[in-house]
DNA sequence: GTGGTCTAGACCACA
DNA sequence: GTGGTCTAGACCACG
């Protein structure tokens, strides 16, 4: 049986990405992190849509998109499940954050700013946001 | 006299990021690195857009936004010109990188990565790319 | 007595095509083709779920609606049976292939191909596939 | 600029498949046998939904589609146009009709019929449907 | 019960 | 002008 959904997500709505890129993302998170396992059922639609307070369109849209990637798989009648060919952690979990950190380095660069400057703010941000 | 356009600014047109956000964004860094410093002229709405290939609206939009953020200002019959009222932070131009680094930190708690592994991943990351 | 379920019917569940649609034609063509013949036993609608691992809603509605289009009937207390009203089209079998041939027509167009082009093409296709 | 969108696209309304699919193969088509060549420019979605009698979401979700395929590109703010890499005719056009054509022969096969019999009734649909 | 499709109409971001 | 997102609500196909 699913996580109840409002537990499962955490949606900012007046961030500029869109909602079910959101979800999107944070599906494709917790299966790479191994808090969504294959053959795992997902809440359907309805559950999600209402607990979160969203349309039920967007939060399909969320799961075709995550089927279309092959992270997600539909039980037809039956709802989605995390599909069994997972996109699971590839070697090193932390690797699916070097992205993000390059960009991040790259922008500190074009700021001419210390490393050891921009390590510091970072663990602190890193700390404060529990 | 200004720089030519061309080499003073690197647009990608296929990235997500919005053109006009990118021209911003470069002048905002180059402000504040002090690749820019108060006085320097701007090159045309005109030339930018031409050299890059850009319709001269957007560039318009970006020079616009920088000028009521006090980063640039218009003179009579100059164009534009970096601010006097020095738009570089001059306390702490880290500052700047902050949202970008509380994003990587929020990916990286929905990855459930321990914060230590993060930040010397990070580490290693800001150091190679020299 | 019915032939085992399992070797009478091959189910492809990732299809786009739905089940119940996929053993409706199997068995309309079994029955055009004479692999069934009037008088035939089916398997029970449990037998083949249990065999095929479907949900029995899903084969009962197959049986229904051929029972419906007079290819199977019931006969109380010994199940479905194949229609004596020969369901067989007598005449013309080939008209049960006109739809799919109609859709490979358009496609043709579409692509703006040669129709002799694709009647050789046909005819290979359809002589290798021995 | 473009073509007229209403000549350009049939729609089956009434047809099974969904009316964005049948969009998205069309273009599929087009730019597979080159009457639609890499750059040249789409009608917009409102042009589009209008001609067409449709939502424009509809339109837009078989442009989005498309864009993901990599068979379109967006230009922002000007309009979808067709990508570059694009998947142009591979060799032979005629390939691209061959898995519709293989189902044929399945389904030809399994009514046991000669195959002189489905080629002559695929050859008069094919000239009918002028 | 499940997800999929479509419509109608609003608002936003971008060029 | 362009496409993108979201909502509200209806209807359908499937199991």
């Amino acid at each position: 049986m699913p996580v109840h959904p409002a537990t499962l997500f955490s949606i900012a709505t007046g961030s500029p990405e869109p909602i079910y890129r959101q979800l999107v993302e944070q599906v494709r998170r917790m299966c790479a992190s191994g808090q969504l396992r294959p053959g795992d059922g997902m809440p359907s639609v309805r559950d999600i849509a209402q607990a979160l307070a969203l349309n039920p369109m967007t939060v399909s849209k969320a799961y075709s998109l995550l089927e279309m990637e092959g992270v997600l798989a539909r039980r037809r009648g039956l709802g989605m499940v995390v599909a069994d060919a997972a996109p699971a952690a590839p070697g090193d979990r932390a690797e699916l954050l070097r992205p993000t950190l390059e960009r991040a380095a790259l922008e500190a660069r074009q700021l001419e700013l210390d490393p050891d400057t921009v390590l510091s703010l970072f663990a602190t941000i890193l700390k404060e946001s529990t």
